[in-house]
DNA sequence: TATATTGTATTACTTGATTAATACACTATA
DNA sequence: TATAGTGTATTAATCAAGTAATACAATATA
């Protein structure tokens, strides 16, 4: 499992956890039943509190995207295809909200607004492609 | 000038004031020359300290969408219409790169964010028109 | 120039979020 | 059942953001 932190990006250790491995879920870089690092192999590894790492841990498993099992490990839960979907468009509709709520308060037209996101998009999408 | 504070969404009342007289300059609900309102009154009306206001308004200042006279007020300035555009296309930059990365991360293709962001759009815009 | 009105600088209080320390609980298995 | 490996509950320390109190500074004008 690889993850990236950032100890000077001002952004809490635990959501930058949180959000990788949220998104290595989302993409099936993590499947089903795999086990997460262990906390205290992901503290000693990100140099931080084994209790950090749980807390992040505890936030997906609130989002029941991992089940946890004491003494043992946590594991990636079984999430349905369809729940996986819902998850998705849930956090593609949160920013996507933002976004359009933006927009018309600033009194931009939707065709206007679309353009520009579809270039945000190209944008990024050409510098990460693989 | 009306505003609309909510003590109790956990938005700063700072970022709530900047947000909203920000958005009204940008509308042009305020114009050039225009007069805030004076620190202590929208400082009573908001049942707020005076200091929170004056904080709101260095932001503004900082951002040059207003002017502070001492002794006299703080006053809407004269902002080009180029400069106008330019701050509008910041603000809607960092919202829509937003949505697009979060988008890029999930794997949703471009078309569908698209229609997702259309459908938010226009939801938005029939809730909000007058 | 005295006063009322405007904004400001400095300082401190409060609160919540984040992180860490410590001791504890559960499980597999030698 | 002893031990090593796993996660956890509780508590405390730290830090930053937000807000407020107070005294101060600049301006217009009676």
């Amino acid at each position: 499992m690889l993850l990236e932190i950032d100890h000077h990006s001002g952004v809490p250790i635990y959501r930058q956890v949180i959000r990788q491995i949220r998104q290595q879920i989302m993409t099936e870089g993590l499947k089903e039943g795999d086990q997460l690092e262990t906390v205290r192999d992901l503290a000693a590894k990100l140099k931080v509190n084994p209790m950090t790492i749980s807390k992040a841990y505890s936030f997906l498993e609130a989002e029941e995207l991992v089940e946890r099992k004491r003494g043992i490990g946590l594991f990636v839960s079984k999430v349905k295809k369809g729940r996986l979907d819902r998850i998705k468009a849930k956090l593609l509709d949160t920013v996507l909200n933002r976004a359009a709520v933006t927009a018309i308060q600033l009194g931009i037209p939707e065709d206007e607004a679309v353009e520009i996101f579809k270039k945000q998009y190209r944008e990024y999408d050409s510098q990460n492609r693989r």
